[in-house]
DNA sequence: ATGACCAGCTTGGCTGGA
């Protein structure tokens, strides 16, 4: 089975592109994050004449996140269990989506970004992020979850988790994505249990998943690494392999970011 | 060549992105 997660940045504005890629890398389970639709705007037909079943989230055009399959697509959520919401009188925003695709518990996630240190952005990505591993820490766990239970934990995390996920760390010094709290609320996840396989395959220095569509960021391979699949126990003695297609950065109506793809055995 | 922001909505200048 072939599982991919990727940041399109409007659906609508690239969901033939977001056909091809399925057409073209045989992938049966794709995670969309920042489809930045409402749910019936969401181009379903498209994926659905391509033989993808299609489960979405999205209440405006900020944020939305789907799963497209062809291996299934049961018992969608759209949010997780205690998922905080943002603002005053808090909104829970469409930023996780969960199915069950081909026996793995798939969560679709777009991490908030945080915007900067002191914006209440920024307490509310910790807190999402803390909010999320709990329950995904259950999910896996004796008596409260199940320890063989096939989790998948993908999309576009907005943390780069080491100082060379960035192409210069120093132009991060009081930035978010490279806090410390931040790397702590991601690491926080493999102290639970999870397995980030797209580090373990492809461990590579200036891989990046993002590069900004400003000042030659690409070209330049000045990106970041913020897209990972963390994956529970039973999920990551699947995996055989992880590629990272940036060659969907290239061209004309890119997205900013590029699929990850992680290949498990059957 | 991989090339000098992009998307959506309020359609024109915001917000959000990272």
């Amino acid at each position: 089975m072939r599982l991919a997660t990727w940041n399109i940045n409007s659906i609508r504005a690239r969901a033939d592109r977001a056909v091809a890629f399925l057409e073209r890398s045989g992938t049966d389970v794709l995670a969309l994050q920042e489809t930045k639709c409402k749910d019936d705007q969401f181009p379903r037909g498209l994926f659905e004449d391509a033989g993808y079943e299609v489960a979405t989230v999205g209440f405006s055009q900020w944020n939305g996140v789907a799963i497209v399959s062809r291996v299934g697509l049961e018992d969608v959520e759209t949010a997780f269990p205690g998922q905080p919401g943002f603002g005053e009188e808090p909104v829970v925003e469409a930023r996780a989506l969960g199915a069950t695709c081909g026996g793995v518990r798939v969560w679709s996630l777009y991490v908030p970004n945080g915007r900067e240190l002191d914006n209440p952005h920024y307490p509310y990505k910790l807190s999402w992020l803390e909010e999320l591993r709990a329950q995904a820490a259950s999910w896996i766990a004796e008596g409260s979850g199940d320890p063989t239970a096939q989790v998948a934990l993908v999309g576009d995390w907005n943390v780069a988790p080491l100082d060379t996920d960035v192409w210069d760390i120093g132009l991060f010094a009081g930035k978010t994505h490279v806090s410390p709290a931040e790397r702590a609320a991601f690491a926080a996840f493999a102290e639970a249990g999870y397995a980030e396989v797209s580090r373990t395959f492809v461990p590579a220095e200036r891989t990046y998943t993002y590069w900004d569509y400003q000042q030659l960021r690409f070209p330049r391979n000045e990106g970041m690494r913020i897209d990972f699949t963390y994956a529970s126990p039973a999920l990551a003695a699947r995996v055989t392999g992880v590629t990272v297609d940036r060659n969907e950065r290239k061209g004309k109506g890119a997205s900013d970011h590029v699929p990850v793809i992680v290949d498990l055995t059957d």
